[in-house]
DNA sequence: GTTGGATACGTTTTT
DNA sequence: CGTATCCAAC
């Protein structure tokens, strides 16, 4: 124990900090507390409610562990995203800070050390242990599209991305090659169960895919790459070795886990290498939120945790801090309708409210319309627009909407869907940072070469053989001649790389390789290329704030912006804008109104979800998930038909929706039933297919100059 | 070997 | 429509 931490430390019996809690949370928080400073507690876990407090539990929880003495450096705070790992800091903070206060104390600045997600703690882990795991510590992790670019290159290799003549189907794309070898790794499960189970149509390739993946990950160890799920696969693994194990888990008194409906196989394991018996592990997480099924989360994880750890306590949080009763009613009703008993009733804290609204809409056109003009409404009633969002499904189903608000100029941020790390010029740019910082990254390598007009594929090919032959240094590629590409421009590109690469470069050399590049843009891409350059500067300027490349790449990788703009940091910071965002991202969030868009079979649930009885109860709780972040409003939008996606522009071809089967009578009982029909679709609606125009473009158009 | 045009086809959610 | 693959022309 640190001296600061004696410092820190506090009678046991002053627990006022924690007097704001309601008895469950303080039991939740304050449990395990009668051995000396809190050591070896049993088991917990803690069951919390959609908007129960569960932050805020597990903040006190962390803070009071402090408080009594615990040393803040053997505390591992685990969770979903690096958000919550702030929040959770944060708060944690806050309240060391206040307590102190209070007792007259100087606040010590108490932070957690080790919070952060599954795949930064391991990451990190990994990188101090290399050493004696015959690791290169230097390793850069492959993000999603580096890694489908690395499987794709070996896919072409082997001869799988030839459409072969016989009639035999395609074999799957690159992505769906990685999301296969993904779920196999997560679920520690043997190909032919993983492919049987969740891709059936892939089950034909089945050999072709275990070659591919033995040689994918061949090639990742060859050039000292690690993919996302290789950084919970390495930890697991080094979990394997009881001496490493005994000695990692023996560096951390408490291992807190937040969102653990939500960990996998491979998740389990690992905190179970690292507590045995489970005391001193504290999980958090409610089965009714468990959405993230198709990332290999496995709910038995938290349902069984009691029975894999003897004398677990298990606390119950209901009181909704959030929502009124009038939406927990709806929510409530949704999930008594799932296939398995939940142990959770959602009572309000705030009253009843006003029913939650549905309500039917013409079309995805009608649908944005209505959305904007509630939304504005609503402002207009003083609600910000950053106490409303959207919510959706899929990233494309807020297209329409998007429209209407540029149209009507109403400022919005997008969550995820498509992202920013995923545009062209933003690889191109992190592909030369990358292969500067490790010369053995295949994939940056060959994008930064291919930035070089008459450079391709195969002269990449031997530009990267020369460099292995060269001892993998950068600088001899200056010598290196490209058959059918300007020499100045080659070696303009490889001076570029060798000045990141050199040491102490950074952040000198970021400047002048955000200027190389820029230069490039307009041949690469159609001008106007304004954003794109923006783009350039704005990774310039963020990357020039870290120590050094690895930092920052490591950190973009594992922590990407959540949202378009997101990059543009304080920009924003004062704005006022709409929230849009996936069900997934909006996950431990809340806001005063909430609209979700295309409530019907096919979206809630997902059409390919339905299958599997487990598949639809995921949809069912992703459904509950968006119900319970309103606070005082909700409004599920179901518009009567869709534009079929594959047409040309302005083309007409439509389908009708059916009405999503979660909606059944019980469930609709708690909503109050709108219908959005303007005059003039209600009469095509109504059987108007023929004759007569319902506008007149000329006189409309005519009427606006008069 | 590279580039641009023609053609075929498509399973969502994220660390 | 967007993306991946194939094919023909430098």
């Amino acid at each position: 124990m640190s001296a600061t931490v004696d410092d820190l430390q506090v009678p046991a019996a002053a627990d006022d900090h924690l007097a704001g809690l309601n008895p469950a949370q303080r039991e939740a928080a304050g449990f395990g507390m009668a051995a000396p400073c809190g050591w070896d507690a049993d088991p917990l876990l803690i069951l919390a409610g959609a908007g129960s407090g569960k932050t805020q539990t597990l903040s006190h929880r962390a803070a009071h562990l402090v408080l009594s003495g615990v040393d803040p450096r053997r505390i591992l705070l685990l969770t979903f995203s690096r958000r919550a790992a702030e929040e959770m800091t944060r708060r944690a903070h806050a309240i060391c800070e206040s307590a102190l206060a209070t007792r007259g104390r100087k606040g010590q600045g108490v932070r957690l050390p080790w919070a952060g997600t599954f795949h930064a703690i391991g990451a990190r882990l990994l990188r101090e242990y290399a050493p004696r795991l015959g690791l290169d510590e230097a390793f850069s992790i492959l993000d999603r599209g580096d890694a489908a670019d690395l499987m794709d290159v070996a896919r072409h290799d082997a001869g799988l991305a030839a459409r072969s003549r016989d009639g035999g189907k395609r074999f799957p794309r690159k992505d769906t090659c990685l999301a296969i070898y993904s779920a196999a790794v997560n679920r520690q499960a043997p190909l032919v169960e993983v492919l049987d189970g969740w891709f059936p149509w892939c089950a034909e390739h089945h050999d072709d895919l275990k070659r591919l993946f033995a040689d994918y990950t061949a090639r990742k160890q060859a050039r000292a790459t690690l993919d996302y799920d290789d950084l919970l696969l390495y930890w697991h693994l080094v979990m394997q070795n009881g001496a490493l194990a005994d000695e990692i888990g023996a560096r951390f008194d408490h291992v807190l886990v937040d969102e653990y409906q939500d960990t996998n196989g491979l998740q389990a394991a690992i905190l179970q290498a690292m507590k045995p018996t489970g005391r001193g592990l504290t999980v958090v997480g409610d089965d009714a939120q468990a959405i993230y099924g198709f990332r290999a989360a496995e709910v038995d994880n938290i349902l069984d945790f009691p029975k894999t750890y003897c004398g677990t306590q298990v606390v119950t949080l209901e009181a909704n801090y959030r929502s009124t009763q009038a939406i927990l009613d709806a929510a409530n009703t949704l999930m008594g309708e799932a296939t398995r008993a939940y142990a959770k009733q959602l009572t309000a804290t705030r009253g009843v409210g006003v029913k939650p609204r549905h309500v039917t809409v013409m079309d995805t056109t009608a649908e944005a319309r209505w959305v904007v003009d509630a939304v504005l409404a609503r402002r207009e009633t003083g609600i910000d627009l950053k106490r409303q969002a959207v919510l959706f499904r899929n990233g494309h189903h807020a297209n329409d909407l998007e429209i209407e608000l540029i149209r009507r100029n109403v400022p919005f941020k997008k969550y995820g869907g498509l992202k920013f790390l995923e545009a062209a010029h933003v690889k191109d740019f992190l592909g030369l940072l990358r292969w500067a910082d490790n010369p053995r990254h295949e994939i940056a390598a060959w994008r930064s070469m291919q930035i070089v007009p008459g450079v391709g594929p195969g002269t990449a090919r031997q530009a990267f053989e020369a460099l292995e032959a060269a001892g993998d240094r950068i600088e001899a590629l200056a010598d290196f001649r490209p058959a059918r590409a300007d020499r100045a421009a080659w070696q303009a590109m490889i001076e570029t790389v060798a000045a990141l690469a050199a040491d102490n470069a950074w952040p000198a050399a970021l400047a002048p390789a955000a200027a190389w590049y820029k230069a490039q843009l307009d041949t690469r891409f159609e001008p106007p290329n304004t954003a794109r350059a923006g783009d350039i500067d704005d990774l310039a300027r963020i990357g020039a704030r870290y120590g050094d490349a690895p930092a920052f790449l490591t950190e973009l990788t594992l922590d990407p912006p959540q949202a378009t703009g997101d990059h543009n940091d304080d920009a924003l910071a004062d704005e006022d804008y709409l929230i849009l965002s996936t069900v997934h991202s909006a996950k431990g969030q809340e806001w005063d109104s909430v609209h979700v868009l295309h409530v019907a079979d096919g979206t809630f649930p997902n059409e390919f979800s339905t299958k599997t009885e487990a598949g639809l109860e995921e949809e069912r709780r992703l459904l509950y998930v968006a119900m319970t972040r309103a606070k005082n409003e909700l409004s599920l939008i179901s518009p009567l038909r869709y534009y079929v996606t594959q047409q040309a522009a302005y083309g007409d071809a439509h389908v009708y929706g059916a009405n999503s089967r979660f909606l059944t009578p019980a469930v609709m009982a708690c909503f109050e039933s709108v219908v959005d029909a303007p005059a003039h679709d209600a009469g095509r609606a109504a059987g108007q297919a023929g004759g007569e125009a319902t506008l007149d473009l000329g006189a409309a158009a005519a009427a606006l100059w008069q």
